[in-house]
DNA sequence: ATTATATATTAGGTAAGCCTAAAATATTTT
DNA sequence: AAAATATTTTAGGCTTACCTAATATATAAT
């Protein structure tokens, strides 16, 4: 059984090792969990007798098929804690990371489980993030920012990449619910904000805010 | 903020000190945490500097009002999560236990007070303990054990004393569950078993059953 | 290709929470 | 009330997971 620090250090390497075919590197961990990077070095280098990671000195750490599988069952604990509090417990999307954080540790197969069960085996989390499967298996689907549709086009609103309480704000305050229909009207040449139409309503989003926006072109 | 260990050790004087006037033991908190006399001497100095006990060398430990009502907030927590596990996930009540211990620790005032409200504001857990209010208050209703009942007596069960999984796998087996009506028909002589009436049904029960069974006089 | 800078590791230290063994205090027995 | 026994505390160690400061390696700039 892991530790609660072992479990978090190895979502963090997950989640870093998204976006690079390499190593994570150990500074960018330490940022991530909010410690050091001598903290990190120990911990990777347990990580890698565990045979959960690869580790190599000055090289950062990548995930092992065993590492992989394991961070992504604490993953779909957490997705499935997500569903539960936004649907059974009315919390809104940018209040359940923190405690989601915490659910995602607790030890009890039969737990998940019958979570996933009782949320009718839902696919995605509150933030549009798929859920893995028992098994830890997820499938992964590249995802396109709102920001590289052209004029024109259209995409259906599936996720975000930052999920920070601001931004979900923003767009709860602009009635930008995942699941709903995004039509690039116009795009402004001096500053790229774009116009976009939503439902009946059309507004103007900046090209940061755009570029936050995950969805499928339809 | 009180760690894990604390938060165990405060739990385990109140459920220690219920039948017992003067200060908890200290070797009996070892015997329910499953630690040594060494280290719960050392949380006890500590969890008198937070003012939860009043801990005099020698001669055991003593919730202070603080202390109780943090204990009753772990407790309220524990219950409330037994009663979604049972209720919401289809756990069977001797199954709850072990995973209610790791849930009760979850620190999110929200999570706790929305769970209730899910629930439906439970009084009582899936064992017929009481479960405390948001502030911690909890009505204390002196126990009578079915043993304690006279011949032509009935009662109605609403807890267990021995909550062991033996011991509620035994209650199910034999369809005595929470809620039910219990008439005391016969005591046997010699080993002092129960012959007891149980809707449509007479069975016997050992004594030693009957004074784990917590009834109320109807 | 050196040098400067950024990044990572090692060395050594701290606090929490556990342990065993020895010493101190309480309680029970004679 | 003294001796025997049980209980509790203290002393000193260990492990995990942090930290800072010093050193080593890698990367970027000249």
């Amino acid at each position: 059984m892991l530790s609660l620090s072992e479990e978090n250090h190895l979502k963090s390497i997950f989640h870093l090792s998204i976006n690079s075919e390499d190593g994570v590197s150990t500074n960018s961990i330490a940022k991530n969990l909010n410690t050091k990077a001598s903290s990190v070095t120990e911990m990777l280098k347990k990580l890698n007798e565990k045979l959960l990671i690869v580790y190599i000195k000055y090289h950062g750490a990548q995930l092992t098929e065993l590492g992989r599988k394991t961070a992504l069952k604490i993953i779909r604990k957490h997705r499935l804690w997500e569903v539960f509090l936004v649907e059974k417990l009315g919390f809104k999307w940018d209040e359940v990371h923190e405690v989601a954080e915490q659910l995602e540790h607790i030890q009890s197969e039969k737990l998940t489980n019958e979570l996933d069960k009782f949320l009718n085996f839902p696919t995605h989390d509150p933030h549009g993030d798929p859920i893995p499967n028992p098994a830890g298996f997820i499938k992964i689907i590249p995802k396109l920012k709102l920001s590289d549709l052209g004029i024109g086009e259209t995409g259906k609103f599936i996720g975000v990449k930052d999920s920070s309480s601001a931004f979900l704000k923003y767009l709860d305050k602009r009635k930008i619910s995942l699941g709903c229909n995004i039509k690039v009207l116009h795009q402004e040449e001096f500053d790229q904000s774009l116009h976009i139409g939503l439902d009946e309503t059309n507004l103007t989003i900046s090209i940061k805010s755009a570029s936050n926006l995950y969805i499928t072109k339809i």
